[in-house]
DNA sequence: TCAATATATAGATGACTGTCTATATAGATG
DNA sequence: CATCTATATAGACAGTCATCTATATATTGA
């Protein structure tokens, strides 16, 4: 996943609203009726907000007749969970050298 | 952590410039000269970026006479894993019920 | 076929964002 | 003090975003 990928996510998951959105479908599928509900905003702006989710690759979804089925893209979701994983900061410092507390390593290269 | 709070989050990390210095932090502190050195953006681009990855707390930094170091807030980050990792999808559906594969899990309550 | 329902598209608008140039502030050094 | 270096602030600008209203499309059911 480039880097750019990562921040077309973040870029979708940056709205309070589609977090909702994406908080829900971890209870598993929903249609875009059952989200509407919940959220308050308008139709057209719930059809916008998953697009974006769609846009990114974060959700998947299927028509059912006059129902649009939303539910997270499992495969995707995991490889950003694995790219936010990777940000380590105490986990891999701290055996190392540790002169002032938490983050404050020592910086190995030059410049100083 | 709020809802509001991890969107914000996601906001700070939504630019690639960002998510690069991120990257950068993982390896210990830097100042900001250091990050600078790598990003193809002007000093108060990069001062710019720094205050947003500062202001929603995902980074911490400190004064060193006319340096400025900056490096991952842990604890934030952390919270912020967790919310990640509380968005499950395959993880905790598969085992109930799988009608349609991966994602397709049943809706449980009603309106349909 | 007609009406109701679910969803998508088009277009508008006010707010926010990433970037720049210009300038200010502050520490280090000769 | 004067100059260099590191960083921050101010202001501008083009682009993007979340939201709305209005409207179109498509499916279901009487």
């Amino acid at each position: 996943m480039t880097r750019e990928e990562v921040a077309n996510i973040c870029k979708a998951m940056s709205d309070t609203n589609r977090l909702k959105i994406i908080e829900m479908l971890t209870q598993g599928e929903k249609c875009g009726c059952n989200l509407l509900e919940e959220l308050q905003v308008t139709q057209p702006t719930l059809s916008h907000h998953m697009k974006v989710l769609s846009d990114c690759g974060l959700v998947i979804s299927y028509k059912d007749g006059k129902w649009q089925h939303y539910s997270i893209n499992c495969e995707r979701f995991k490889a950003y969970k694995e790219y936010i994983a990777s940000i380590t900061c105490c986990e891999n410092t701290m055996e190392n050298n540790n002169p002032k507390g938490c983050c404050g390593t020592k910086i190995d290269s030059a410049t100083e």
